[in-house]
DNA sequence: TGTACATCAGTGAACGCGCGTTCACTGATGTAC
DNA sequence: TGTACATCAGTGAACGCGCGTTCACTGATGTAC
């Protein structure tokens, strides 16, 4: 991901974050209403890897949203702005599609020095806990990956390959062995309490497990060497 | 849960760990062969009320191991040794089924208190990984609540209140307020953990992920007041 | 305690629906001359 | 640069399958006498 003019969801957030969707489908639309011929078929190459490109956005942000199972090829090709039928031209199969999504918004935008404090905030917020569809794959699509393909399994372990590289490099210097201790650990706090914050529907208690959730992080990094 | 003569996952542990998947198939087996008549019809309601326990029973660990989506009416019926016709007689649908079964296998056995250390070590170990079917609700089912109806949601509602209590009574004295951040932040971590190193398929990574995350949890817990 | 019968838990065939996938077709693209 | 045509991205009807759900039926249960 990274580039394509879309807003980023909060400064300091990596492409974990992300981008709010309004802003993507809006972009779609016009992309589409640029060449509204009434029977668009063969179009140009550079459009055709746009097409494609806009295929793994929306299904990106229809598999956070919904999951995969609840999300149809042919939604996801409406929402791109084209028929089923021209799907099996881009992608062998659904599981293809899943697969080459993950890669496609797992892939690391390395970007600059995050502030830590910053990413926290912004990745246990309520506003980032309401809007999976542009918030971080992983609390959205982590848990489901157990079931999907060895090609979508290799694209999580990527990803989180590199997340955790990111997070280390962004905690205050220590260490070596403590800063990925905490790295991992404060990974699977952020990512767990974001999961539990969306399961429920108390929004107190939903609201509690991400500030308690950050403050114990980040009373954790404070510590320095906590081991 | 509770009780039903099937092993427990590990000593210290609460439901939320629970036990392991092929005592309960062999249970069934054995119960179903009880009374091995050609065609079975009615039944008595005990028998009947027995039937349900066990459709919850083989549902939940069904869907742990699998998901909700991947698991059908008609595989959950054949598991308890029944066939799909008569699911409706026990739920009205199978989105009952999946609220039922959350409150069945989230549903609190107070238990003694717990030693923290020796659940942190059972739940963030590669056993627990590897037997979703017999391990925490919560690790295996909280992401996909986020898709099931408000009698799900409720269900997990409840159940995160009281895991979180749960570990609070097991935590060593300190402030309240400190005790109730170490909880839900440590169980943040614990779900999140297990969820990433489920999902990846390097396993020198998911162990890391495991170890990591139960050093930073210990850390901040031997902290006493981390805040 | 024994008999007659209404109840109803469980059976298995059947249904309709939505999904992933296929395929004959269309017509703009982009190349060969 | 202009024309002729092969390519192939996209279309939309059609397919087969598995799922959740329904229903007429069965026969043991359990009650009324």
């Amino acid at each position: 991901m990274g580039g394509h003019g879309l807003l980023s969801f909060q400064r300091g957030c990596t492409n974990m974050m992300i981008i709010m969707i309004e802003s993507k489908y809006d972009r779609h639309h016009i992309t589409v209403n640029d060449a509204p011929e009434e029977f668009a078929m063969k179009v140009s190459r550079e459009q055709m890897a746009e097409n494609r490109r806009r295929i793994l956005d929306v299904a990106s942000s229809l598999f956070r949203d919904r999951g995969f199972d609840a999300v149809s090829v042919a939604e996801v090709m409406k929402a791109a702005g084209l028929t089923h039928g021209g799907f099996y031209g881009h992608f062998s199969s659904k599981d293809d599609l899943v697969a080459q999504t993950l890669a496609h918004v797992l892939a690391a935008d390395v970007g600059g020095k995050t502030d830590i404090r910053a990413y926290l905030e912004a990745y246990l917020s309520p506003r980032h806990r309401d809007n999976p569809a542009a918030g971080c794959p992983t609390a959205g699509l982590a848990a489901a990956i157990r079931h999907q393909t060895p090609a979508a399994r290799a694209a999580m372990t990527e990803g989180l390959r590199s997340q955790i590289a990111r997070i280390e490099a962004a905690l205050p210097a220590a260490d070596p062995a403590d800063r990925r201790c905490t790295a991992i650990g404060s990974w699977s706090a952020m990512v767990g309490a974001v999961i539990l914050a969306r399961a429920i529907d108390d929004p107190a208690l939903s609201d509690e497990i991400l500030e308690q959730t950050r403050a114990w992080i980040e009373a954790g990094i404070a510590d320095g060497s906590a081991l």
